[in-house]
DNA sequence: GCATTTTCTTAAACTAGATCAATTTTCTTT
DNA sequence: AAAGAAAATTGATCTAGTTTAAGAAAATGC
């Protein structure tokens, strides 16, 4: 159930096995089905969530009602309310199921105790969240320089696996469009 | 010279007297004169900067020559082209000065080596590196979510100090628009 | 201090994308 | 399998921001 966890910080660092087991008994397991709200503004995100399989979201919800979609995190990934869960500050950011997932959560305690008992881990989230920015840098370009056909090839290059599993309405939050236009957009292309 | 960076990392770690000297020793402090390109695509980026005084700018010329800014690094700021500098691949983005400015600059060895020597560091860049994806979510979601004039305002409140040190077709640029039309922007606010 | 280049402004025509509204298709739930 | 709800499409109209162009103001070099 957690070795998948494991396998991801061994991507970047060692572990021993006491660490190993430590951080299998810091982890939850939990089971969440689809379209679950994980964390809703403005409560405090309590948990760092990895996924093992499903995929979440994270968005804002802005003062019409309109939906934002930050990003998603399939397999692999963590995600959270980065700023609500490390400062303790009311979350600003919806964080959802899109598909029934299978999640490892951990508190913000948990997570202080295990960086400070296995001081590496500050190097595997220090490569991880370089690897964010750059993500992250690349994304904001997308939307500052291209045009929305474009900005959707090149999600379809990124997330192969994500096209078919995402409704469409979120695609086009993700692109920063209204669904309407994407439908326009999406039906221009097929042909 | 070096007092600024290491009150920078003094911010969120202890450093012992001989650590300091490490620091001292591995940043070579270097003075620029505005308007200075310090990473030119697609050369790799050969340092991490830390400005002392003075402004960076980093941003991405696309195929029809327009500029795209990521970011701004006034006093205090790191800036590089990070993917570039970290995976030693083609940088994509320039990084220039737009002011006379005063820099601390890392090669990738020195820095694996700082990082080596003294882990906590990697607790230090691990802190950065979360600050840094909280700023530009936050950026991301103004872009997706606002109008201009919103983004503008927010950009004032911002960096209240940079407003009347960048060009106004740099502020335009990092807003996501048209010089042309940010000048309409501004002279309506005004009104 | 004058000339030249760079930046800023204003205006008119244009386009990517939004909004509103109605219809169809797909997904859920029973 | 039917009914209801949610998602996707399509069309008409509207708007935020672009493009092109030309002149005015500032900054820079000599």
């Amino acid at each position: 159930m957690h070795a998948t966890i494991i396998q991801e910080f061994k991507k970047h660092i060692q572990l021993t096995v006491e660490e190993e087991a430590l951080i299998t008994a810091s982890f939850r397991y939990k089971k969440v089905r689809r379209n679950q709200v994980l964390v809703q503004p403005p409560d405090i995100a309590l948990y760092e969530h990895f996924v093992i399989s499903g995929c979440l979201v994270e968005y804002y919800l802005d003062d019409n009602g309109t939906q934002h979609t930050l990003s998603f995190a399939p397999q692999g990934w963590w995600m959270t309310d980065l700023r609500s869960f490390l400062m303790k500050q009311e979350s600003r950011y919806f964080v959802e199921t899109v598909e029934d997932s299978e999640l490892l959560i951990v508190t913000r305690e948990q997570y202080d105790e295990l960086l400070r008992k296995i001081p590496l881990l500050n190097n595997y989230f220090r490569i991880l969240y370089q690897n964010a920015i750059i993500g992250q840098e690349e994304r904001l370009l997308n939307v500052l320089s291209t045009k929305v056909d474009e900005r959707y090839l090149r999600f379809l290059k990124k997330y192969p696996q994500l096209e078919n599993r995402l409704p469409q309405y979120l695609i086009a939050s993700y692109l920063g469009v209204t669904p309407e236009f994407f439908s326009r957009v999406k039906s221009k292309i097929s042909r």
